[in-house]
DNA sequence: CAGATTATGTCAGCTGCTGACATTGGGCAA
DNA sequence: TTGCCCAATGTCAGCAGCTGACATAATCTG
């Protein structure tokens, strides 16, 4: 419900007319939770933040934090979606005579750079989200959420991928098979990135994905002999 | 009742010698709490089952229960850990002349094949473990939960595979990738077993892998053109 | 048969999360 | 502006997951 925005009747057209006073508090809200959720987390870890304190940090009761977020995990990835969100995009507009898999490459580089280059440094901001991702990573309730999420998130790649292409996901499977890998490619690549001393921001992700990227052909190579 | 206790021949101090009547009646409630919550899990659902339940179907209570799993998900998932403990002994155990993928394409189908041979039909056994791969898939928490077991699953993996090679997974980023590739491939075969009316029972999910198997190269092949 | 260990039971309590109902306050038309 | 409608919020009660602390009962060891 909040989550959404709500279709309302009497709209004549446009998705998004000038939004009321209400949207925006909602927007507000919601905005200021996450910022409250966040800052909490990461001065005193996940688990030992309960969800009143957050919604104490809003003033907002907690029965109002569940009905913007349906658990405490949300909460923590609600900044992760923005990226995922955008990358999506960036796949849809990718060149078709770029090969799946390089499609898929291109599309997740430019989703960093992208948002990295964006100024905002405030939380919200990508730099943030990375700090995020290294507390999932230490968090195994947080990352067990967002494995999930990023399940589903495969699911839109999938789709994207066999309409670019003109298939049928259900009779070819190559397009599951190119994001089941993709997708796994991206979380070693993450795992690394946050446990290593990798480079720092976002410009040391991407590095550290086109790294990862850069050994699959090796990987399914037959035998594996000497350094790759 | 027991003739004889499985006793390590004639070594004296072995690391383990005769367990004692402790210890069986550990494994004894343990494989209890297991049995009685899969049941109630598959008649009632996951959610609408409460741990209290699990306990007293057991006649332990709720407190002992947490002291043999962490949490409601562990239980669920207590059953899969075997078969996946077999896979990675069988994935030790292959010859050296084998591709590292085709390695792991061999343990994983024997796996598979070995469990689904033992004629064990009760609960614990292979069958009541894809019954419950269904379920997982259906209940948010548990795949969450569920997902992340794989992941460190994946870590042995790498693991086992760095040694098979004699390489150093922190130099080299081959088994990382492999394992991760490896991961996602099955993932997508469960979901695809799971949600599809596919074959069932070991053998059906032996002939879903093998159908993903075989679509790692097309997918990952330059254009996708025609079928694969 | 003691005495040391270890598993279990009991109890109290916190936290995440939900349904139900009352109250506030923005949206909108007369 | 007024006044109605309904969405957003607050309040309250309650269940379920989970934990620490302590007492009790069972096993193990010598």
């Amino acid at each position: 419900m909040a989550a959404h925005t709500p279709r309302t009747t009497g709209t004549p057209a446009g998705p998004d007319r000038a939004p009321g006073l209400r949207e925006r508090k909602k927007q507000q809200t919601r905005y200021a939770l996450i910022q409250a959720a966040h800052v909490l987390f990461l001065r005193q870890g996940f688990a030992h933040t309960t969800v009143d304190e957050i919604a104490s940090a809003v003033d907002v009761s907690q029965r109002t934090f569940f009905r913007y977020f349906a658990n405490k995990d949300e909460v923590a990835l609600a900044v992760m979606a923005v990226a995922e969100d955008y990358f999506i995009e960036c796949l849809r507009h990718r060149p078709a005579e770029e090969t799946p898999l390089q499609a898929l490459r291109a599309s997740i580089v430019k989703a960093w750079r992208d948002l990295g280059s964006e100024e905002s440094a405030g939380p919200g901001s990508i730099h943030s989200a990375l700090e995020l991702m290294r507390m999932i990573e230490e968090t195994p309730p947080l990352l067990a959420a967002h494995l999930r999420r990023v399940t589903e998130q495969e699911r839109l790649v999938v789709q994207v991928l066999a309409e670019r292409e003109g298939l049928d996901p259900a009779e070819d499977l190559r397009p599951a098979v190119l994001a089941a890998v993709f997708g796994s490619l991206l979380r070693a690549a993450h795992l690394s990135w946050s446990s290593e001393h990798a480079p720092a921001g976002p410009e040391g992700m991407v590095t550290v994905i086109e790294r990862y990227f850069d050994q699959l052909g090796p990987a399914l190579a037959g035998h594996w002999s000497g350094p790759a």
